[in-house]
DNA sequence: CACATCTGATTGACGTGTCAATCATGTACC
DNA sequence: GGTACATGATTGACACGTCAATCAGATGTG
């Protein structure tokens, strides 16, 4: 009886595979929607808003060209498009039409909008502490990096 | 001069924990991307069709409660009755009343349903294995569950 | 039985995300 | 200068998700 058993790469995981993938997956999205939740209640910004917001505060200026912010967020064009029409309407940012070029838009902070991410922020980091950071060891954490790592280059690969 | 270092866990996460934080957030939506993308150019499902398909097979007759549905894929009510609604639409499932709770309702899979899922079925646990499991060693799978371990406990706990 | 209340499920409004189409301005080349 | 094309950005249509309100049928209590 020979060993016949097909290279395993090409197969469905098993389930424990399949089990640890389900659990990695959900953890992910668990913890995101906690964040996203927390910073609803304390805030009232979506995780959206924040990235708008933490892009344009380090900006120079506190604005960015619509493309650069696209970029900065890592959004597509019409995503971000819609994004900054309704936080335009909540006074969280404003556009202006760009000097330089006739095409372009400049995405500017508002007062407000600078100042509702300032009392986001504090809170927000804090709960990734509290919700990531402390509940893994230092060794974990250096886990979570390598591995990532191992993800993001199999994601990257050509394949 | 006295060690006045206030408790680490009360504060915002340094640049690297934010930096490793941030890796693991973006991996993880990452790869769900990908995966969403893939099954729904090979399938033409979303991942939440995918779900209800593979609740509403593994289930005795094909069938379940909404209810027992909405708990399989734990998702909230209105969020599977919207869902419902659109797969009806595509003629993957059915709504039949249910006989022994008029308020109720039964959630059937049709044979086309059926039919697509099965067909989804097997390539996206390749390319769950592809992207996933085969990007890692088995000592990180073992890392994997520790991680999503401590953090869903952390998750679930009181504070 | 009558009434209040609970429960299974749906609906509507609205924010969010993707894709394809569109529009307007800039740029290159003859 | 005029045509073709590239680029910055917006729009519309539609899928998805959450929340609060609603509706109809079940259940308990006098």
């Amino acid at each position: 009886m020979t060993n016949s058993t097909p290279p395993r790469s090409r197969q469905s995981p098993t389930a424990d595979e399949l089990r640890i993938w389900r659990g990695f997956i959900e953890t992910a999205q668990a913890l995101n929607a906690r964040l996203s939740s927390r910073l609803h209640e304390e805030s009232a910004l979506s995780p959206g808003d924040y990235a708008v917001l933490l892009a344009l505060s380090e900006a120079d200026g506190r604005r960015l060209r619509s493309s650069e912010l696209a970029d900065a967020v890592g959004w597509e064009r019409s995503r971000l498009s819609h994004h900054i029409r309704r936080m335009e309407g909540r006074d969280l940012i404003r556009r202006d039409d760009c000097a330089v070029d006739y095409r372009g838009a400049e995405v500017v902070l508002t007062d407000h909008g600078a100042q509702a991410f300032r009392s986001a922020s504090v809170p927000h980091l804090r709960a990734v502490r509290e919700l990531f950071v402390d509940a893994l060891t230092p060794e974990q954490l250096d886990q979570v990096e390598q591995l990532t790592r191992a993800l993001q280059a199999r994601l990257h690969s050509p394949t």
